[in-house]
DNA sequence: TCCTATTAAATCGTGCACAATTTAATTGTC
DNA sequence: GACAATTAAATTGTGCACGATTTAATAGGA
């Protein structure tokens, strides 16, 4: 009576046949992977994120960094509010425009930079994959993004 | 003084070098083009994979199912509860071993197999992708994953 | 047989994601 | 210059994920 399999009748509706399982499952993989090396830094992985777009141009406003990252205000705000307690940024509103808030780095915020530069080469080891081949990966899965963005 | 940008030293710092990014955004991007579609059927995505497990193979314990999902019980017994709740599914202690809950469809959770699938179609349509390619990429990240579950 | 170790779920607390709504500032139109 | 429409963040509520702990049942060994 337990584990009786049904007729296997659509072969679409197969977990291991999905695209989304298999890009669900790699992604939550990939944050426990990054888990230990960022709580080091005192960092939960979209906080990392935040940074890296952070490091890249500071001083972007709530909806710029939402741009970049795919995400809303309802995630940001409370996320930038908490990195902004551990004084890793702050947080203003614009005088030109008060409706923006803009966000820049603190000093701490800068220098974890330098800490993370270790991070990305401690992931590609623990793919224990070719570098060329990551990079063939990263391309195509960025292009199905875009395709599902604007789909 | 706003956006003002940094020394881009690091390359591998970089957001879109990253391959944990893609994936990320891009199973984000695949959830919220499931929503719509689940949503019709009452269901999240999360519960939407519990299913295609069951479809597959009904009756298994909790810690089977969160093998086959990569999830663990803080994660499972809620939701499996609200599935309950939604009359999808049974939860009940195996007579055999105690410990164990075992998970059972109901009729209407059943029955949700055959509205679900037109569902991976409609997305392998929003790719606008052809199918060899998906599965190719299917295969890719799903190694990908397997790599990253035994580093 | 007792008793320690192991296993299976459930529970608890924190931090995302995101839809929907709210608040407040700015823009565009007359 | 009033005022409706738009825009930007914040707020609220729900549902994951997951580490850590707890509770309860089973297995295994002296």
């Amino acid at each position: 009576m337990a584990n009786s399999k049904t007729a296997p009748s659509n072969p679409a509706l197969l977990l291991d046949n999905q695209l989304c399982f298999a890009l669900y499952s790699a992604s939550l993989a990939m944050t426990k992977l990054y888990k230990p090396l960022l709580e080091a830094l005192g960092l939960t992985y979209p906080q990392y994120l935040v940074l890296l777009v952070l490091w890249e141009q500071d001083g972007l406003t709530v909806s710029s960094l939402g741009e970049r990252l795919h995400l809303d205000s309802g995630t940001l705000t409370p996320l930038l509010k908490r990195m902004e307690q551990a004084d890793l940024l702050q947080r203003q509103r614009s005088t030109e425009d008060e409706r923006k808030v803009e966000v820049f780095l603190t000093t701490a915020g800068k220098k974890l930079k330098t800490k993370a530069g270790s991070v990305p080469a401690c992931l590609v080891e623990a793919t224990s994959c070719p570098v060329p081949e990551l990079m063939s990966l990263t391309h195509q899965i960025q292009a199905l993004r875009d395709r599902l963005t604007s789909a």
